[in-house]
DNA sequence: CTTTTCTTTACCGTTTCCGTACATTGGGAG
DNA sequence: CTCCCAATGTACGGAAACGGTAAAGAAAAG
């Protein structure tokens, strides 16, 4: 279930706010002023933050740049255009102003969530129509699911990390062998030839493409 | 240069964002129907792209889930809240409604691109038209991708670190010896000719000059 | 312990690349 | 102007890399 901290010190929205998000299927904290957020923070880490920008003690503003590794959405009541700019580019990920339609606000949360999962978690991965499921190990290929064995998801991965460019043999083989340890070059071969077929078998395309004595990358198209 | 593709059939707006976003340092490309935008999308790919809902022929909620990889900017004069929740959950990056204000637009856009900007850092040396990613290794010369052998990209990866200086024969060598270790003088030239022909074929022009008795070096225009 | 699944090794046909050989061009010295 | 030799570019054979299949060995599951 995911975590959100909402970081507001007004008692009526915190009530309206946890109601609406728990019925959401959010796990939901609270933090009442700047101070308690950071202290929140320094032992756990949720996937969202909700920011008020008027806080006792600690303003918005002054928590904002603390907050590092997490979505930020902003709650203002201010509609000042110049404040919302430097919101975002001070390193928001979304900014709303109250009062805020409910339906907009979880659309938005929805947004920010799907993409810190993209992100972070290097599961869920997407490349043109593979999708690489979290935690199984299991590729969706063209709407099918696809059964990869540890070394041919971990060596997909690897290339879909890096969409454009080419991913050396010698960096596919000190991956891999975090998990299974002699590698080499010839037993790669064969998992790229395995990946390759069961892509194939799936979607009728071939998305790895061979760079001559150098390794692999994902086709540009 | 990042680069953005304006979906938006309304001329006005189209050259105003031109404008604005190329003052600001980004490439523009336009389409005028979602058809033409589905067009462009499989030839190019831009670093984001900015979506008019209401288009001739498709419509912009039937081109948005077409649209793969790329973060997508929705505008919209409808302020239904309807909408706007179905778009970012359609698959939007973000949301923004007309008439809107320029800098929060600009905002926004630097929002979802600071993100792909971290995934790519780009070494990537240039000379001239010529362009190499040590990433990717690939070179592109006058827009045109080259194929080069690792040979190859090596000797023109020296010389263009190198620009004004002549690369002797013994340096080219030294360092192409490293991945093909039995190369003498007599093959670097057939190298440096392959590399020339390849240079020549793609772009017209012949970038590489020879000092006499001495070694090569990138011709100074 | 048996069965299943995954990884590795081995092999062969195919593709791509590298280096040598040789004919041709072009600059420099007498 | 002519000769000499470095430099260019093409052609070809050998070597290395790649792709795929089959089967042996190792690990996990039942």
């Amino acid at each position: 279930m995911q975590h959100i901290l909402i970081i507001d010190d007004d008692v009526n929205i915190n009530k309206m706010l946890d109601a609406v998000l728990i019925k959401a299927g959010y796990r939901v904290s609270h933090a009442y002023s700047g101070t308690e957020a950071l202290l929140f923070l320094s032992g756990e880490k949720p996937d969202l933050i909700l920011l008020d920008l008027m806080l006792p003690g600690l303003s918005g503003e002054e928590v904002l740049p603390e907050i590092k590794g997490v979505p930020v959405i902003v709650m203002s009541a201010k509609v000042d255009t110049g404040d919302k700019v430097n919101m975002l580019l001070g390193g928001a990920a979304d900014y709303i102003t109250k009062p805020f339609d409910i339906e907009e606000l979880l659309a938005r949360i929805a947004v920010q969530l799907r993409k810190s999962e993209a992100a972070d978690i290097d599961d869920s991965l997407t490349f043109d129509d593979i999708t690489l499921a979290p935690g199984t190990w299991q590729a969706e290929v063209a709407g099918r699911d696809v059964r990869l064995t540890k070394t041919e998801f971990a060596i997909l991965k690897l290339l879909m990390e890096n969409p454009r460019q080419v991913v050396t043999k010698s960096i596919l083989l000190d991956r891999i062998s975090e998990d299974t340890p002699d590698c080499v070059e010839s037993s790669l071969k064969v998992h790229v030839s395995n990946l390759r077929k069961k892509l194939r078998d799936a979607s009728g395309k071939d998305y790895i493409e061979t760079v001559w004595g150098i390794g692999f990358k994902m086709k540009s198209e």
